[in-house]
DNA sequence: ACATACAGTCCTGTATACAGATAAATATGC
DNA sequence: GCATATTTATCTGTATACAGGACTGTATGT
């Protein structure tokens, strides 16, 4: 890729940006973000810059302190939890939709996905590995027609995205069996089947999840190239 | 509170206020916001409004289209379709989970709620019985536990309430004697039977509901003090 | 008469400037 | 030496200014 010059039509840029350093806690949890830094280093204004954040704010990628400005969202157990609930339920109830409506041609597409791209996992890296996942369920949902599933799960998993980087490396061969024996009973339209595999799927992981979020602050703090996140772009390196 | 006299700490009540007017459809479906006049008319300048605005879009409330500006989120019956399916989906995973955690006491605190506020609809206005609707329903699902579903919720209702208002002019007694009796469900713990209401609670609607998001757009677009809009504030009042 | 080109106007998108507030650092008193 | 008060500097919150593009309406040509 040759390009991203400079700045044009910088709101979403910068939205992706931004996004993209909020759900990597490269921004870490509660740190405040510097418009101004923030804004030279992507090569705009503060103006755009603020615009971006505020979407995120709503998304609650970030939260807003009136006077005090924007910042990384907290790492709290409770919500992540919350979260991992949240997303059981609408991949249950997305899945039990897609056997009800969901084409034959894009189940087998996704089959074919599976066994092409996502069953090779070596090589690869944790967040690659991630990143199929992640794509493998949007996937899913998006079997069930209903595109208010698919947002909401979108949002969810770059909520829940750092906590994955760290849940994938040690589950990565029990995933692959789960997604193609969920792939197995979504072709015969079980949808009990499917649910059951799903909610093990997801939820047999929550303790471990839990845990890692309420001790795991630290592994955010360690220099670099700690845990997976190898390589990630820092942001706050205003010389002050 | 005797006062919010002007503009002091403005964006927050920016953006209540422009929710309340996409919501209620004030502004309507795919009209463009001036965001020039919104400001003046909210006596502020154009960048707190915009930044408003944004996180509005954020939550699917308003739709950006880059070069042209803000605009209402369109009325999309499919979209319509798919959020009460949202809705259902929410709302029995969350009684299913208030049947095991919900606290007795929390439990009863609604229900005498609903007796006390819910069950006279005499001279109450449309807007006022949707409003208690939405209250109860969101309380309903607070005793989850989860506040990612009330999060959730909230985002649905805001977005569906519209037509709302006009589902209620004809359920009004059948609503108030589903709730109570989903409340003595509830009080016993039967999940099962709580699912069942609620899905035919908010699915029996579905059919009506979709065939007015089709035909309705016209009744946007009467006079005024037409259908349950009245003396809703217009907004683009720029003479041109 | 209809379509196309053109010009003027309005509005968006972004940068910048300024005021108020917050937090930090220094100095001062006990 | 420690706590407190005061000053200083940085950053947020908002207004304003300016440039580029989109749209409307008119005029011209076929």
């Amino acid at each position: 890729m040759p390009g991203e010059t400079a700045n044009p039509a910088s709101v979403d840029r910068i939205y992706d940006a931004v996004r993209e350093l909020a759900a990597s806690y490269a921004i870490k949890p509660d740190e405040r973000i510097n418009e101004g830094s923030l804004a030279k280093s992507l090569g705009a204004s503060r103006t755009p810059v603020r615009e971006a954040l505020n979407r995120l704010v709503a998304e609650d990628l970030l939260v807003f302190h009136p006077g005090k400005g924007f910042f990384c969202r907290a790492l709290d157990p409770q919500q992540i939890f919350d979260l991992y609930e949240l997303r059981v339920i609408i991949e249950e109830a997305a899945v039990t939709l897609a056997c009800e409506r969901a084409e034959d041609s894009d189940i087998e597409a996704l089959r074919l996905d599976l066994m092409t791209n996502g069953l090779d996992y070596e090589g690869k890296s944790v967040k690659e590995l991630v990143a199929y996942d992640e794509h493998f369920h949007q996937t899913l949902v998006s079997l069930s027609g209903n595109g208010e599933l698919v947002k909401r799960l979108r949002n969810i998993n770059a909520r829940i995205r750092f906590v994955r980087w760290f849940d994938m490396e040690q589950r990565i061969s029990v995933t692959r069996g789960e997604h193609r024996e969920l792939m197995d009973q979504l072709a015969k339209r079980d949808a009990a089947a499917c649910r059951n595999i799903l909610r093990g799927h997801i939820e047999k992981r929550l303790d471990q999840i839990i845990a890692f979020a309420r001790a795991g602050y630290s592994a955010l703090y360690l220099p670099d190239s700690q845990g997976p996140l190898t390589g990630s772009p820092l942001i706050a390196s205003s010389g002050r």
